[in-house]
DNA sequence: TTAAATGCAAATCGTTTGCATCTGT
DNA sequence: ACAGATGCAAACGATTTGCATTTAA
């Protein structure tokens, strides 16, 4: 999701570290950095399937935990939307807000200055070391808001 | 969590919409409003327990999401510091940040009219009808930072 | 050559469900 | 009286594990 900002495509990042490439893990790493929307392990299986057909569901979950270990990905919640699964990106140089609609399930990303600010406040004032942040707000998009104002009440 | 600035009690407010009071609830909201940590389902079962002993752990759960869904509690992951269990707070006026320390495990809750502004800017600039946050924070902690420079590292 | 990665099947964790029974209003 | 809440046990979805086998470097 989101342009690709890296300099370098996950692969290179890998070999640079000189870690052991299989067609597995290629797959994997394919199918994060080219999909144009949010995908969660089993979407990551299905797809990573389409190059490599035998790859194992649990491949796939330790290729997503080398590349969070590695810190060339994010995991997002997603405000739990559709169960407790979790969703993977490219980790971006620029951090943005997901924003879930609870009622058509979209997600927006937004980045603000002042989300860096709040993380430049967050280190200086709490002294506290910021490696990862996940910024979720749910609600209703503007269509949404607009179709269906019962979205807005209580 | 956090000096309730709530109005009024959970079991008042629940009374006023005309909500069933059964021990087993009052005794999952009496714990759920006297904790001073963030207690995930299991805590919250063994808590509810020393006041009604023989409450089942799927009450817990139902009353849970009651709450939730009238929004008088959020649910925090607390960057799965510990698998990937919920934790729970009640509602403040006053939205918060967490910072989980990945080192020693401590939750530090932060609040900022940084925030607060980023809040409005969504709400503003993306049209977007904000119902919940959820913003958490992964990282070092100071002593832990000072303690464990490793820590900071890759 | 050999440490590391894989596939498979079984296990685990947190949570949810169906259903018969009980209880608050 | 009866809609709604409970306990129990079984089911669930997402993820993780142990182990025998294969593979990249």
């Amino acid at each position: 999701m989101t342009p690709a900002l890296e300099r370098r495509s996950l692969i290179e990042e890998l070999a640079g570290k000189g870690i052991r490439m299989t067609a597995q893990r290629r797959a994997v790493i394919e199918v994060i950095q080219e999909a144009k929307e949010h995908l969660d392990a089993e979407a990551l299986l299905e797809r990573a399937r389409e190059w490599h057909p035998h790859i194992d569901r649990a491949t796939v979950y330790r290729t997503i935990d080398l590349l969070k270990k590695l810190r060339l990905i994010d995991e997002l919640d997603l405000m739990h939307l559709e169960g407790e699964k979790h969703f993977y990106e490219v980790k971006t140089t620029r951090e943005h807000v997901h924003l879930a609609c609870f009622r058509c399930g979209r997600i927006q990303e937004f980045s603000s200055s002042l989300f860096e600010q709040l993380k430049s406040e967050i280190s200086e004032q709490a002294g506290f070391t910021i490696r990862v942040t996940r910024l979720e707000v749910g609600g209703a998009c503007r269509e949404c808001a607009a179709h269906d104002p019962a979205t807005l009440s209580p």
